[in-house]
DNA sequence: CAATACCTTACGGATTTCCGTAAAAAAGGA
DNA sequence: TCCTTTTTTACGGAAATCCGTAAGGTATTG
């Protein structure tokens, strides 16, 4: 079993809640982070002194609080620490369970394990954990059934810029404009006018704050 | 202290996590709750046995799963207990932080406590109950200078409804039948436009999406 | 009752979005 | 390479919005 592990969570009600995890696992060198960038600090330390974690267990969403802070999500803490250590095994405890913020890190192959935190959530945990050290990645069952759903629409990143700007208020004229000075192609308002009225029809929207109504309740946005 | 008390709590995790309190505090009678209608049902149970609970600690959200459930969260819960048990004392431990989710549920003494599901929530959740005990109100510190300085806008019936007929797609044309039909007032064309004007420079909104978003961000919509 | 302030409505022009058509450019196939 | 298909861009008119002005209504106050 791992010997060394780092965990990366906020609530400290879950900190000591997923304690019994580790007894049942029988994993004594468990090392808490409620902030992400001393996680960072702590892997890299550890790295550095040559006795490197083996896995990191963390949480998605960190709440702002006083201290200034550079990674601010559970996904740029991933990102940052994978740089330092590639090998790292990584698990995801968090409830959140929409599959556009899965996807892109279950697919990439980022991290290990996928744990949903619901109301059995800590004893998936368990399993999660037997299943990384055994070489095999893991996804809460709810969570893979999810995912499997190969209809999951996933807006590109171009149909997500544009629809940023037009909720930050932006007219079609200034995101030609910024479209055109970030390289972002294709550019035109012709271009940007028809992708969102193909966004409109597939999904059955009127006008465009109606269509961020609609991805919103989706969840696609 | 108190002796006797329901948890209404849907992750395990978290469940277990402030189980230090109980100890810290003496309490050895703690029932738990997975789901808001099995909370009720409990205490329902414990008044007619004429052991009832003393005191009710209760997140706000709840994850759906296949359970089918009346009550969705926490404040279905509080507000259906209290017509049972009036004199049941009341702790909100949420990590949801918004003015217009707390407010309403401080202000209208429907609770007693509130504490912040944040890195020392734990801690502050031994304190409240003791406080609550005594026969005080607590709210945890962050919380209670957020609401202090929240001027607290709430949206008017018409501008809310205004905003949800545009949040459906609906043009300003269509706005006026619709108001017409319904005899709401003012419903001619200028009116709407003029409402709409105003919410967008209190806001600094640019377009209707624009302020949307705003309000949306602001939990006022 | 009159004067005032405020709200509602009507209207018109400027701006923006919407939508179809068609040309230009790029990508793909034989 | 040439041809086809797709994508991007340009353009123009219709529709919707935005915004200021002014007229009509209602309530308030002295």
């Amino acid at each position: 079993m791992f010997k060394k592990i780092l965990v990366a969570e906020d609530i400290d009600a879950i900190k000591k809640g997923i304690a019994p995890v580790w007894d049942a696992l029988g994993i004594v060198d468990v090392t808490y982070s409620a902030y992400c960038d001393d996680a960072l600090l702590k892997a890299k330390r550890a790295l550095y002194d040559k006795v490197p974690f083996e896995l990191l267990l963390c949480d998605l969403s960190f709440i702002p609080d006083h201290r200034n802070v550079k990674l601010q999500s559970g996904e740029e803490l991933i990102a940052a620490i994978k740089k330092e250590q590639p090998d790292l095994k990584i698990i995801v405890y968090s409830y959140i369970d929409h599959p556009q913020t899965i996807k892109p890190l279950w697919e990439g192959n980022d991290i290990d394990g996928y744990v949903w935190k619901d109301r059995k959530g800590s004893v998936q945990l368990v399993t999660c954990i037997q299943e990384v050290y055994k070489g095999q990645r893991y996804l809460s069952p709810k969570l893979s059934a999810v995912l499997r759903k190969s209809n999951m629409i996933v807006l590109g990143d171009y149909e997500t810029r544009l629809l940023q700007y037009l909720e930050n208020g932006l007219t079609q004229d200034e995101i030609q404009q910024r479209f055109e000075t970030e390289g972002v192609l294709p550019s035109s308002k012709s271009s940007i006018e028809k992708r969102l009225k193909e966004l409109k029809d597939e999904f059955n929207a009127k006008t465009p704050l109606h269509l961020v109504t609609i991805l919103r309740n989706l969840r696609l946005l």
